[in-house]
DNA sequence: CCGCTGGTTTCAGTCTGGCTGTAACTTGCG
DNA sequence: CGCAAGTTACAGCCAGACTGAAACCAGCGG
């Protein structure tokens, strides 16, 4: 899992924390069924209901298909409902139900317990500089 | 690409960027057929030579039977050679070639090229704490 | 009203990168 | 000498993305 070290730095670092972090996360979430992609769906549709497959799919960053699988296994979970009837050309309309919320929050939760374990190994006072550099890259 | 914000914990973004920059560094390195773990077996390949497929597998974190693959395909590149014979039971012993460590500078290039791009979002003096700190959670 | 173009959902197939299972072989040790 | 452990090798599988193509809806110009 390490690599191939010597300078060791922020992309390689960044790479490959990335990689172990999203391992230790799906490996939790499998524990009812889902994947960070299921989350991360979830999020975006708790945050503006109503919104449509291909929308969804747009802000993940994923084609329409693949996303479609993701929401397809939302249903079978009973985490997302469609308002409009299922149809080829007919934009949908979807929603998380209440047990979807309920799996966000136990989720979000687990996102939550990991994140403590990686603060935890840096010093107090580097934290939020961390943070802040990491936000920094991300908005661009 | 982004995802379901709201908090943007270091967890998130960590999984986020690495994912990202993942994505940045595989496209360009496909430029010259090879690929992130292409870089690792190869880096780990020079620093110590010799090495056998299993080891090498162990090293990276996955199976000899992946661990394999890349390699074979490294063999096509002509990055490495194998100095034993192959066959079943026998060991491997392998090394990098001189096209091997011009591809392996090359691609160490690429990783640089992104991480100065990383870097000149991050302000001056957060720098250090940001490497350093992603140091202490890589080694854990 | 007609037709057409753009957007959407859906189905099907494909590709990639890892995995497991199994076989063949070597090596070292009791 | 035989056997267990380690290694290479081959095959098949699976998850998660992708492209391609089909069916359909909505709105707009003519």
């Amino acid at each position: 899992m390490t690599a191939p070290p010597g300078d060791l730095s922020a992309t390689f670092l960044l790479m490959t924390l990335g990689k172990r972090l999203r391992a230790r996360v799906d490996e939790a979430l499998r524990e009812r069924r889902m994947s960070l992609r299921h989350l991360s769906a979830l999020a975006h549709l708790t945050r503006d209901p109503g919104v449509s497959y291909s929308e969804l799919a747009r802000r993940a960053g994923v084609t329409a298909q693949s996303m479609q699988a993701t929401l397809r296994h939302l249903e079978d979970l009973g985490a997302v409902e469609r308002l409009s009837e299922p149809g080829r050309g007919r934009t949908a309309r979807l929603r998380v139900t209440a047990a979807g919320v309920e799996l966000s929050t136990w989720a979000r939760g687990v996102v939550s317990a990991v994140d403590a374990e990686v603060l935890a190994q840096v010093a107090e006072a580097d934290r939020p500089v961390l943070v802040r550099a990491l936000r920094s890259v991300f908005l661009s």
